[in-house]
DNA sequence: ACCAATATGTGAAATAAAGCACAGACAATG
DNA sequence: CATTGTCTGTGCTTTATTTCACATATTGGT
């Protein structure tokens, strides 16, 4: 994948940064400054500057950033404003509870269609969101031209759907499931999002800081 | 925080490796090679190699990785034997969707409590995990000597139920929600696991890679 | 109008992580 | 038992990311 002028974990700090002006601009604040955004979001001040310089001309000199002037340069930049299609694949606990989470649409993330290969559960779920089957994914996806696929399928099942949501044209995915996902399209970009994994790993960082505290 | 010896990369990618390794011994699979991992998990087999080699000497020159020898050093290396209590605070769709999925037992992280604000909630959910109500945190995670806890509150009770979570002596936390807590004492290891930031970041890629696909 | 305090912008230094090349060890085969 | 091909272990190189230092601009008070 090539260059994005901006890197990865800078991307991610300024999508931190977007939500924490959000609740600035809810508390009637107008002005911040790089170390009150790093305080609050256990960032280094430096970091913050430089992530905020990727965006180009948006500070004070010597008197810190407009709030929102600021989140309209972040939005801007990665273009927050154009709302993106979304759906859900996998109706059980989680997946459910992911449809019907309102938070989403708040920004600009609509979910508009949710997939199962239990017919008879999308036919008795009661939702606003429009519920198919699982082998209409591709179809739905790519005639809705649905951009971001949240998988909360059975493990066995991950890889499956994604190749469908992937043939319909999906450019991002949210992975709930703790497989490592391989799409055919490799500018299809997969973020995992795995409980499991999670636990994992803190319990790896718990056992590792404990063994070094003995020490 | 002091050194591990080991990057934090390089520790999410041996959990990988280890939930891989499960998989392989479910079909029966007695060696594998770092390039075999390396193909599955999409990450570099020279980075493989490396990750492996912190954990001392186990893998057989020319011959690959045992399976079994290998996943027995990434769980004694982690402690992925010993059996850490684990608690989920929110019982809401997303929260009781955690609370009841049995996953997490057959890997040794034993559900043992569910918490919640709402008492009526408390007292009529059923569930194979004791409930209680939110201000016995600290008491209940103290009690039972609970390591790993869940956060899926409402954003605005995240940070107060953190520092119950640590009063209680809690050693991880695994955030759902979008905000950026602050746990008093540090410690205490944080994973942010926020499906909104997720779709952020996303939309963000996104954006960036048909920008540059534009010019 | 000046001074002090405050904050940004940014090149340069330091650190961390990933990628690479290859030497050395083993296994399988004939 | 020798030979060939395979695969690990690891120091070195390169790249990515963070941290730092400081020059520079702005505000507010006197």
């Amino acid at each position: 994948m090539a260059q994005l002028g901006i890197s990865k974990p800078a991307i991610s700090r300024l999508c931190l940064i977007y939500r924490f002006l959000d609740e600035m601009i809810r508390e009637g604040v107008q002005t911040v400054s790089s170390s009150q955004i790093a305080e609050r979001l256990s960032i280094n001040s430096h970091n913050v500057r430089k992530d905020i310089n990727y965006l180009g001309d948006v500070g004070n000199l010597g008197a810190g950033y407009d709030v929102l002037k600021l989140r309209m340069a972040i939005a801007q930049k990665f273009n927050f404003h154009q709302p993106r299609n979304s759906c859900v694949v996998g109706l059980g606990r989680l997946g459910s509870a992911i449809l019907n989470f309102d938070k989403f649409q708040e920004h600009g993330f609509k979910i508009v269609a949710g997939f199962d290969s239990n017919i008879n559960k999308i036919e008795t779920m009661r939702s606003s969101v429009a519920l198919y089957p699982s082998h209409m994914i591709s179809d739905i996806v790519r005639r809705f031209d649905i951009q971001l696929g949240v998988i909360a399928v059975p493990e066995e099942m991950a890889q499956k759907v994604t190749d469908q949501l992937v043939d319909g044209g999906i450019k991002g995915i949210i992975n709930l499931t703790p497989v490592v996902l391989k799409p055919k399209d490799n500018k299809v970009f997969v973020r995992n999002l795995s409980i499991l994994g999670d636990f994992h790993y803190l319990s790896a960082l718990i056992a590792l800081h404990q063994e070094e505290a003995e020490n």
